[in-house]
DNA sequence: GGCAAGATCCTCT
DNA sequence: GAGGATCTTGCCA
């Protein structure tokens, strides 16, 4: 099961606001990167109308029909990739959309997956090209895989809760988390 | 087979 | 602040 430290039982926005200040790891050519997860979205699948699978399994949306912990990786508006935590377990599609985070390892590797030295991991686009997360990872597991969440000390912060952005439906369910901390400022 | 929608980001004015 | 870029998938005729 998931290691200490990481809880991904129970409803999927409190598993959401529980992600904050976890740590995500990827290690892909060039070189290792590390952020702090500092911004998720809930989403309740098949109870929410916002959720790709409220309207059931399609190819496209597969792993999030998958075994808890599982990444549903997808192309958003054909251009950029978008990550998600599975929560729910086989047949509960509820996942938790990575928004954001702060980069703690590999910032120079992330510069250059950007191309650029601002707004590294700010938005779900940017935080999957900094990480070097593809559809390649799609289906494979946060907790023993090539993209995890880890284990350890949690940054701790402020959680503000609010409306979830992007989105036509459900837009009234106050289920996207920030994470708001003193010692980092939200301008990377 | 064709059309429309979509959990975004960047550049230009 | 507003609009364009870009493409995969699902639905419908």
């Amino acid at each position: 099961m998931a290691p200490a430290g990481i809880s991904l039982d129970g409803p999927v926005e409190e598993i959401a606001a529980n992600l904050l200040g976890l740590r995500l790891r990827t290690d892909f050519p060039p070189g290792p990167t590390e952020v702090v997860i500092s911004e998720v979205e809930a989403y309740a699948g098949s109870r929410d109308p916002a959720s790709h699978a409220f309207r059931g399994e399609t190819s496209r949306n597969r792993s999030m029909f998958g075994p808890q912990g599982a990444l549903y990786v997808y192309r958003a508006y054909g251009i950029h990739w978008c990550m998600n935590v599975v929560t729910g377990g086989v047949g509960d599609p509820s996942a938790v959309l990575l928004r954001a985070g702060l980069p703690t390892v590999g910032r120079d590797v992330m510069v250059e997956r950007r191309g650029r030295g601002d707004n590294l991991t700010n938005g779900p686009g940017n935080l999957t090209q900094a990480l070097g997360v593809t559809g390649a990872v799609d289906g494979t597991s946060v907790l023993d895989g090539p993209v995890r969440l880890l284990a350890g000390e949690r940054v701790e912060g402020s959680i503000v809760a609010g409306p979830r952005v992007g989105i036509s439906k459900a837009i009234d369910r106050p289920w996207r988390f920030v994470l708001q901390q003193k010692a980092i400022s939200s301008k990377q």
